[in-house]
DNA sequence: TATGAATGAGAATTCATTCAT
DNA sequence: TATGAATGAATTCTCATTCAT
């Protein structure tokens, strides 16, 4: 550990600090952190993350911790922020807007299922925010904003659909993605418990594929009109 | 383990609470235990909850908790076998093989529901033992037997549905009852996020309504043959 | 008539159980908490022993040591009492006085040495006592009553041997005493850091024949006048 | 483990004491705390010390013996090596290869007599450490190097001793050497229940004097060949 | 920007012992 | 004579956080 950032052993001679570019250490210090305490809160919840083991991971002093984030709580809000701009950042990039509604809700479903399986860490954080009651996520002033335009977007797919015909009427957007997230989430994020009581594989190739497609039967078998 | 004090089933007579002393009673305290520790660790989690407020609220001696449960994991691992108990021995009682189809899958998603609503603490215990990869309840003996029934269940449902007519084929009842489950789990589990990031009421009389509304039709709109 | 030689088959009438003899079950549990704590207090030292794993090792309820011994420091007392007559009662069978001097010497070698060897809770049991300034030892009335008789033969050995010319004069039957317990006490008692030290088996049979041989060569190249 | 605190070896001059503040001294702690520990290792074994104690006698944060030293037993063991470095480093300075062999067995035989006299905590830490079968002192890499040179100057003297004339032949130093710090060991290390049993002073100053000439007395007379 | 040293307040767990029967 | 239930006071160890540089 000890990442010697400091000048290389100064030389007697009074050459002035030969004004080394160090490729901002600060910020390089900072992600090292908040990639450390992702890790960490994911997989021990808040009560049982640890800032040494955060700093460990980090390669940091523990003190720079406190530096940069001022105590263990703001750092768990930090990693929750940057945690939803990467899930609600990849989610714009699908321009549901521009695809035709079956096709923006296969996707989406397809997305939502992907995203969580490659980042599990996702599922975790968000239940132990909720364990504390969100009571982190209410502090945020941006984190709002950023859902706003998810709602739009699913309500303009499912606009669409209904005045093309394919789609129901009155089907609520908000109540739709909660159930398009709630679907994967929780069979991934209770994946353990799941495979224990019912004794059977969740996670195997062949059971992903039968998630999926379950899912996608059960939402489109409930939007599309006959 | 013995939960059944010496209490005998009270007679439905007013006898006026019997007022007894009972001052060395090893199933009263193990029960007090158990009911205080629920709530601990549906609070705060695994690594949050403290031993000493378990004991405190159990108005037991903290040595006690440890004389009869060992350590707190083994203890968390009691709390989590008497909830599924719970759940698993209500949802029994819903005779759902004596109905008809489709009214069987109403009062599942019904129950289901109500039951989240009603016992808050069962998804902070189940989200618990997940971020803990259910390392506890692999211990279990008796966790595994207790969910064949349900399966059996809600196998025989689909199946008659299916013979009748009513319900579409091929419908995985493993994969359905996890969809039954995550729908309400994921909006009740994660309530007070979402209702943070879409900024408005999930868990008012007319939200829940709507939401039990939504998810019914969700699910029969699936399954039932237009 | 017909002797049934066979038993008849036990009537199933409920024989009420022959009334046990039960032969003094007092003395049982006590010599079974003695035999337990013997092996606890040399094997963990006073403060590392523990009155649960004693009443588990006796099978007694923890609360009957208490009964009959009055507190763990009382117990270790009777523990070292009856080890020291364990020792001291072999040693009289030992006939000293009865056999010629440099004999007499050669069997209390030979006997301190293999009842050390046989009894290595001898060892650690001193050595704990010690650590505690003998301070239970000092409470005890009967044992320095039990070791003047063992001075005495000694003595008795030596003024035999030095009358007949073949010992030394002027030996202190004390210290020969302790000297000749000190040789195995040292080498048996500490055998796990020296063998550690000088990466030395001192404990298989070569080498215990060696140390016996060793320390006999000592006492008697001191003892025995050229 | 580094002991040498920054102060440098103090010049015979009487420079009056620094009286540095050393607030944040790290060599200094870490020698308070084995200090510390010696004394409570030693007066009350592995299983009856206290780290409250330790760090109270230390004059530091209990937090700090853990900082250090990790755990109740690796603090046992550097406090065994720093022990074991003791005496083998004042056992070095006797230069026994440099005097004639009667006089070096004298003087091995004086110095250890003196050094157990000196540091009773030594020999309470070995019976602690066979107590526990010497589990600490196993881990230890440096503590067998520390014995070889002590057995090569045994074997040295005693085949100086031999050449000469003067000593037996076969003798085997690491007997030799277990006998010579067995003799005072036992009798000093178990001083307190020996003097119970025998009713007898064994730590005046006559009494030492008797002691030490008999155990010269007892080792010369085995090896001088008469 | 960075760090090694240090700490107060707790954390789970242990222990000898007593209570009530 | 025997025991299951219960406890107060430690005991080792942990943790987020701060100090001093």
């Amino acid at each position: 550990m000890a990442r010697r950032t400091t000048a290389p052993p100064p030389p007697p001679a009074p050459s002035p600090a030969p004004a080394e570019p160090r490729p901002r250490d600060a910020d390089r210090s900072q992600k090292a952190i908040l990639d450390a305490a992702m890790d960490e809160f994911a997989s021990h919840g808040l009560g049982g993350a640890r800032m040494d083991r955060i700093a460990e991971r980090a390669g940091v002093n523990k003190r720079l911790i406190y530096y940069y984030f001022e105590s263990k709580e703001r750092l768990f809000l930090a990693v929750l922020e940057r945690t939803y701009e990467g899930i609600r950042g990849e989610e714009q990039k699908l321009n549901l807007t521009q695809v035709e509604p079956i096709e923006a809700i296969r996707r989406l479903i397809g997305f939502t299922w992907n995203y969580y399986l490659e980042h599990p860490e996702f599922l975790t954080l968000l239940n132990t925010e909720n364990l504390h009651r969100a009571r982190h996520l209410k502090q945020s002033a941006k984190v709002r904003s950023m859902h706003s335009p998810l709602v739009a977007t699913l309500a303009d797919v499912l606009e669409r659909g209904r005045r093309s015909g394919v789609f129901r009427a009155g089907v609520d957007p908000v109540q739709l993605y909660i159930s398009i997230a709630a679907l994967p989430y929780f069979y991934l994020g209770n994946s353990h418990t799941l495979s224990t009581i019912f004794d059977r594989d969740l996670l195997g190739a062949k059971a992903k594929v039968e998630r999926l497609s379950h899912m996608t039967d059960l939402v489109l078998g409930f939007l599309v009109r006959d």
